[in-house]
DNA sequence: CAAATGATTGATCATTCATTCAACTGTATT
DNA sequence: AATACAGTTGAATGAATGATCAATCATTTG
C-alpha cells in the first residue's frame, strides 16, 4: 500500500486534488493488469503484424504466402508470427514441410473492430 | 495495383497457395488503414499512456495530480499527453495555470473492455 | 514588478525493437 | 544419400522511443 507522501517524494510536484487523486487511485486496476493490456495492445502496434492478423481472419495461410502476400521475407514474417504465438493470438499446424497458421482468439477481430471505429472517424 | 510477379521480387520464396494469396488480397483493407490502425493501438502499447487513460475514465485530472498518482515527474507525464493529445484520446481545459485533462474519444473504454477480456483470461 | 508555480518543450541517453543476413532444422523427393 | 525447399533461429544493425534534465512559457500572487 503506497501511501501519498510515498509519490509525493517520487515526483516533482504538490496534489493539487488530494480527494480526486485519492478516488481514483481507489479505483484503478492493478499495476500487473494494466502492464498485461499495454503489453497486448504491444503486439497491435507493428502494421506487419497487424497485416498478418487482419488476413488471418480472411483465411489460414502458411508462411511463404504471408510473405509473398505482404511483399517481405520469409525470415521477417517468421519473426513476428513467433509474438503472436506467444501471445497466443495465432495458432498452428504442420502438414509436412508446411506450417499453416491461423487465428487463436476471438478477441482479435473486436480489438480490430473498435479500433477501425476510431481510425475511420480522423 | 500490385502483381503476384511484383511481390515475389521482393520476398525470398514462392507462392504455394496462389488462389489463396489472392482471394486475401482482394478482401484486405487498404494499407494506409491498417497502418493507421497499428499508430492508435501504438498509443495504447505503453503502460504510462494505459494508466493515464485508465485514470481519467473515472475523473478529469491535472497534470500535477497524474504526476502524483503514478509517482512520475510532471515532465514525463507531460509528453505522454501530448501523443494522447495528438490522437485526440484526450482533450483539455485551462483554468488559470491548471491544466485539466479528460478523455475525448468514446472508444478508449470500449477498446479497452475488449483487452481486458483477453488479458483476464491468460 | 518579482517570485512562485503549473505546465510545456527540446536535447540527450539508454533501451527496445523490426528487419536483415547467414546458418541451421526438418521433411519430402529423386 | 543427396538435393531442394519450408521454416526457424541468433546475431547484428539501425531506427524509434520513453524518461530525465534544464530551460522556458504562462498565469497567479505578494
Amino acid at each position: 500500500m503506497r501511501s501519498i507522501a510515498d509519490e509525493i517524494e517520487k515526483c516533482d510536484c504538490n496534489v493539487i486534488h488530494e480527494d480526486v487523486v485519492e478516488k481514483v487511485r481507489g479505483q484503478m486496476p492493478e499495476d500487473e493488469v494494466l502492464l498485461n493490456l499495454a503489453d497486448l495492445f504491444k503486439v497491435f502496434s507493428d502494421s506487419t503484424r497487424v497485416r498478418i492478423l487482419c488476413a488471418l481472419q480472411y483465411s489460414e495461410m502458411c508462411v511463404c504466402d504471408i510473405a509473398v502476400l505482404l511483399g517481405m521475407t520469409k525470415s521477417a514474417i517468421s519473426h513476428q508470427l513467433r509474438s503472436l504465438r506467444q501471445t497466443r493470438l495465432v495458432k498452428y499446424r504442420k502438414d509436412g514441410k508446411v506450417v499453416y497458421y491461423s487465428l487463436d482468439d476471438e478477441h482479435v477481430s473486436n480489438v480490430f473492430a473498435q479500433g477501425l471505429l476510431h481510425v475511420s472517424e480522423q
